[in-house]
DNA sequence: ATGTATCCTGTAGTTACTACAGAAGCAAGC
DNA sequence: GCTTGCTTCTGTAGTAACTACAGGATACAT
């Protein structure tokens, strides 16, 4: 069980075929071996890091991020604290996104209230953002 | 001031030029009337128009939700109530989107907590993103 | 007449994929 | 040995909502 086609990998990670070769076309991942008749080959190596990249990009990162974050890795030239101030500046990227949806869903909710929820074209709701 | 050719639309409602002609391709906006030489003209109602749309965007609204909208209100043919479910569908997707975010943020933070931010290439945020 | 601001069309780039089309390989059953 | 069906291959185009040019024409002020 060393070695193994796309579909397994893809299995394995839950990350699509076409994902997992577009990820090779941006750089990402490695280019991997390949059979004779020219089907990659990829290692337990190219699961942890297709895990490693699944991951984040579940965090919300962007591949750009990822990038980044993989190549002080593989370069080895990361301490523990650069990585903890990447953490902390997503998390507070998050934060911000998190206050201007509640905002939205506010906004939306008390525009909702107003509405008599009548069976006439006379909206509140339209009107309000037809307004300038 | 009945008429104002595409640059004052895009000052007036704070729409970059480039969208507003991106609007009209897709079928938002009108098609314009055009001066003898060729350039956009648009009146009033296209900033009332362009407002709308602007609005919606910043709510988060897709152009295609826009659109339904729009063409709803354009056929005079809506009513409130329905309005009304419109925008509390939208409120309510937008808080999933909150309560997902807020899960990213509490993984990221409890993530950073782990860290001892040292100086050396050893992070628990690193390996427990390369674990599966 | 000249300068510069505005406008035009058309195309390509962005992000992170997804969805084919058309060809080839591989494994199993008959 | 052949057929069937699954997997994989490359390459291209589509998605959302713009943004950014290139290269040319027009409008207006001096």
């Amino acid at each position: 069980m060393k070695t193994q086609a796309i579909g397994e990998l893809s299995r394995k990670t839950g990350v699509h075929i076409e994902t997992i070769r577009y990820y090779e076309r941006e750089g990402i991942l490695p280019t991997p071996m390949r059979s004779p008749a020219g089907r990659r080959i990829y290692g337990d190596e190219d699961v942890r890091r297709l895990n490693f990249i699944h991951k984040c990009r579940g965090l919300g990162c962007t591949l750009k991020e990822i990038n980044s974050l993989l190549s002080l890795v593989d370069s080895g030239e990361f301490t523990c604290k650069e990585v903890h101030e990447l953490t902390i500046h997503h998390a507070e990227q998050i934060t911000e996104k998190i206050v201007d949806l509640k905002k939205m869903e506010g906004v939306l909710q008390e525009m909702a209230a107003q509405c008599n929820q009548g069976n006439v074209p006379q909206c509140p709701i339209i009107d309000s953002l037809f307004d300038a």
